[in-house]
DNA sequence: TACCATAATATGGCCTACCAAAATCATCCA
DNA sequence: TGGATGATTTTGGTAGGCCATATTATGGTA
């Protein structure tokens, strides 16, 4: 008798995105990945003619990534991308550091050896994209380490900071994998991550993932300040 | 000669805010301070008709609220002022443990005795506050406490997201700092961080801004699953 | 009376067009 | 040459309209 029930299982996903969060993805990832570089003015009707969408939801868009620190508003002057210095990345870096610190104890805790082999999972994932030299799959596979991280203990709340945190530093985390070296640390600092949450081993587990993120910020600095030409 | 560094000194400090901000400003207020309940519906052509404004700027309004956690749209129906559940509570009185345990270590390590200093001073305003039955001032005073230790050492971008998770989760803080003996053990917690900042002890003010916080957080579980008949 | 089809109504999503104020750029004149 | 003046660009904000969907009356029929 009941519908719903009945028609659930054949009915079929209908995409549901309005036009907004699909202009919303667009340009924010037009922002991540540089299509915009940081200062630049984002012209609302610029943005329409680009987007093929009204004022209306150009404003919309460029509010929420507003509040989400990828663009900044100028009284008067208008949004442009937002500046990341120096001191800021390193703040977000180290509160990267104690959240997935305490993503990582919480694992450790959890004494369930399905977390630890997901984990690996996306780390051989990891591993494979640095040989393939897939450097959009390193950054794509560590975020889904991550993910995973707080998933298996529910945290998603932490995990929705973390990422927002995280699309703010992109440009920085793509240069710090690519340093030298780093293809061998990385995985192998996330490694001890993960052997400390097979042991059980909170304390362990924190320190790790304290480690991972710190080296990771000591690159991002110098790579801010160094400015080495990598392009 | 340089009209800028001249007039600053003298010029007329503008409003500046934009409709836009205090129009976003208002409705922040109403939901955190209950004006609209959670699970409320906000209806655009309302809430124009209520601030007197446009529909393209509560629409912008809804969209920040929205990317703050404040508000939830409902597919096909809509904006509501989002609900908050036990569990979301939870995590995020985890993640100000975390991030204020980080900061009171910070505090503690720069030995500088101004630092304990002020945070007395917003002590002293949160006991004041509760001797005078001035709950609304025991909260303003408690986050001033919270911004001092940030902004003592420079942490403003983990500050901003102390304070976004803290909104939404305003009205349990009320309901927790009304509390019995929560006016007496409340300060003595927070004493006991700004004694370890005073002694240059990072791992005891780290400990110790853990414990304020959980406390506080086991407190808010507590009038959640009972529900006790305040109004 | 019970029930179903249909029509209103309410509302979100989206669009166009317009205006005012500020910033910026170009121009022209003393 | 230096500044006053005017044109252009762009944001901030408004008004109103169109369409699709969802809810709610409404009314007619078995």
């Amino acid at each position: 008798m009941n519908d719903d029930a009945h028609g659930a299982a054949i009915r079929v996903e209908r995409p549901a995105k309005t036009l907004r969060e699909l202009a919303l993805d667009k340009v924010r990832e037009a922002i991540v990945n540089g299509y915009f570089r940081p200062g630049d003015r984002l012209v609302e009707r610029d943005l329409c003619a680009q987007l093929g969408v009204s004022r209306t939801i150009v404003r919309e868009v460029l509010r929420h990534l507003e509040s989400e620190g990828l663009v900044a508003n100028l009284p008067n002057k208008g949004p442009i991308v937002a500046q990341l210095n120096h001191d800021e990345a390193k703040q977000i870096y180290e509160i990267r550091a104690a959240l997935e610190g305490m993503a990582a104890r919480l694992c450790a805790e959890q004494n369930n050896p399905a977390i630890a082999d997901a984990l690996d999972r996306s780390l051989e994932d990891i591993k494979r994209s640095y040989r393939e030299k897939d450097m959009a799959g390193v950054l794509a596979h560590t975020s889904s380490f991550y993910q995973t991280l707080f998933s298996m203990v529910d945290r998603h709340v932490a995990w929705g900071v973390v990422n927002l945190l995280t699309v703010r530093i992109n440009h920085l985390r793509s240069m710090t994998i690519k340093t030298q070296n780093r293809d061998v640390q990385g995985p192998a600092q996330m490694a001890r991550i993960v052997d400390a949450i097979r042991r059980g081993d909170g304390d362990g587990a924190y320190q790790a993932a304290m480690d991972h993120v710190t080296s990771a910020s000591a690159i991002a600095q110098t790579v801010l300040s160094g400015r080495q030409p990598i392009d």
